[in-house]
DNA sequence: ATTTCATGTAACTTATGATGTGTCGAGTCT
DNA sequence: AGACTCGACACATCATAAGTTACATGAAAT
């Protein structure tokens, strides 16, 4: 199955734009994730209706942080984009009149919500700042890495 | 995105098929979850591949399980239809040059793989036999329920 | 042997939701 | 006015589980 791309694009989007001075054009975005201004605008619409971000039309127009990365986790993010399902993967039915059935489904939605619980828990642990800064940490590994040795 | 009800699907039969004697067919199957034999067929071939149930053709076949209750777990049924995709989400790339995409994928990777560990160490946790006590237990609260009183 | 019942499998269609694309309208700067 | 940018709408594409049709194969009943 497909699988939902709007997460792991957005927090890339952000962290980008963080590290960018001005206005992002959905144009340049596009280019970024490799995709099109119209698939930008359409996703990022979710964050500018959270505040997370604003947008301007004209020339000179585009996107822009609204917020510190502090203050926005990796839980806000999947919010803003819809919240969409997490999994591929499901009851047949949600009030099943057979009683097998119901002992099945409480068995995998127990399951499943613990698993959905913890992911969404550590997903708003993370903020985009702390991404922000394991980036500076990964080049700062790079640049004393084994070549400079120091 | 649509569901994958494989996994779901099969417990409930398998449940059914334990509670059966002698064998069942696609047909009687494919009544019982809504369905379509060839479908029935299709998914079941895993769990006959996988030697949790057997098939036997011509007249008087159909399906029956070939091992106890008890040495079946969830994460068995869930591997034997074939293991599917857990998460409706993912990251957009799995190599991806940009650095700052690497560092998103890490953080998205690393909480997705321990949400599905939990999960698939949970599935392995439960075993068939457990959702058939489960179900006893079940009517047997019904049984001295209120209407009855004891 | 023939009929009947059942699985095995291939090919095709359907359904769903994210994604991709083209277009037009509206606001904003030069 | 002209260049630019977002907003929105409509439609196409793609991937995958599920549904459907058709036919071959094997086994039991007659």
């Amino acid at each position: 199955m497909r699988q939902d791309n709007r997460l792991s694009r957005m927090l890339h989007v952000l962290l980008h734009m963080a590290r960018h001075d001005g206005p992002a054009t959905s144009n340049m975005i596009a280019g970024m994730l490799g995709t099109n201004p119209v698939v930008v605008r359409r996703t990022m619409a979710g964050l500018r209706d959270a505040g997370y971000v604003r947008s301007e039309k004209g020339h000179g127009g585009g996107w822009s942080i609204a917020r510190p990365l502090s203050e926005i986790s990796l839980l806000d993010v999947h919010r803003a984009v819809g919240g969409p399902h997490i999994f591929a993967l499901g009851p047949v039915s949600d009030n099943p009149d057979c009683a097998v059935e119901q002992v099945v489904n409480d068995a995998l939605d127990g399951a499943l919500r613990e698993a959905e619980r913890r992911l969404l828990e550590r997903l708003g642990a993370i903020s985009l700042a702390e991404l922000s800064t394991a980036f500076d940490e990964k080049c700062q590994a790079v640049l004393s890495g084994p070549i400079r040795d120091r």
